[in-house]
DNA sequence: CCTACCGATCGGTAGG
DNA sequence: CCTACCGATCGGTAGG
């Protein structure tokens, strides 16, 4: 039914906030500015939302579930594969979400405790995420050796930066850009290639 | 003699501030903010400075020409070369620059015009320095054949977000982060290693 | 969802 | 470099 699928007015709030602060940054964005865009005073905006850092928090949270439920569906057998399909899989879900992804990476520190530090904790474990696959690679021989976090970390700023220029429209498609990005990324990591 | 090389208190005053918008992002910090930090009052501020903005300039636009002296130094011949030094080049200047770099980075869209379109046309610019080492690296046969405004992005992102992670403390020197880096990045661009 | 409004804080200036 | 202060804007509340 029709009347299912239209947003809500809260939901209306958040989307039009994620581009909001994307665009303006959540500091600089002010709470005049977002009921403008909806059309309404600013004032009438507290009937749906507690406070303008609870968006960002739903923002920030909603995010970072999102990038575990999609993680934890990668479920390769070696290493290599392993780390191909969570490099794809990440990326595809900043590609579907590019402005919550953008708020996700440049806005979370404005929370305040004690949601920033479960944020941070969430996000070190999606990092170790990443590091135990590099792990097992060196481990069983298909990686180089190298320090772990260092390759996470490379790996990773790689995939997320995509958010600052990806264009669903641009001449490279959601699955040419996450292909291109594993392939570049791996065989940067894979030692006995061509043998 | 000593008293030249005190720094002024312009210098100090772009200093913390760097330091303070580095940390609370320059949305979120205060001119009272920064003039506590130097132990003044706010209004003192303005003897020295012109407005809170041009202290963000000043931090962008610094940093920008410190990018551009450095990598007009890369005279490596082969595209190979080239590119490595250029990585190498480049993470030297954020790991010499750290606070700085995070601004330049982060910060810069605070900035109004003319100001703003400048500082992303040099970007571009910097941007396309890359992009020619990897072009002509393709057409030589070197570098597998690749959108290289994609390697380009994948790339740079990875050496800009150093400036998250890295701390001259830790367990990895600069020259070996450097080198590690080049040496992933390239080696998954190449594409006849260990023939 | 609105009007009316609050106290706090903002970047910045005048004048010394 | 300070005191004193400006108009503007901030996030948010009361009451309907």
């Amino acid at each position: 039914m029709e009347i299912l699928e239209r947003p809500t007015r809260k939901q209306q709030i958040e989307e039009r906030a994620t581009m909001l602060f994307k665009t303006k940054g959540y500091a600089a964005s002010s709470m005049r500015d977002l009921a403008q865009i909806l059309g309404i005073e600013a004032a009438s905006l507290y009937s749906h939302i507690k406070s303008k850092e609870e968006i960002l928090q739903k923002i920030c949270f909603k995010m970072a579930n999102a990038f575990f439920l999609a993680i934890e569906q990668v479920n390769e057998t070696t290493p290599e594969q392993q780390l191909e399909a969570a490099i794809k899989v990440h990326f595809k879900m900043i590609s579907e979400n590019i402005d919550a992804s953008a708020v996700f990476f440049n806005e979370w520190r404005h929370m305040s405790e004690p949601y920033l530090s479960e944020f941070l904790a969430m996000r070190t474990r999606y990092e170790q995420f990443f590091m135990e696959i590099i792990h097992q690679g060196i481990k069983q021989g298909q990686f180089r050796v190298i320090d772990e976090k260092f390759a996470m970390m490379t790996i990773l700023s790689s995939i997320n930066w995509t958010h600052q220029w990806y264009r669903p429209t641009g001449k490279m498609s959601m699955d040419e850009i996450g292909d291109h990005l594993s392939e570049l990324l791996i065989n940067g990591l894979i030692k006995t290639r061509n043998k």
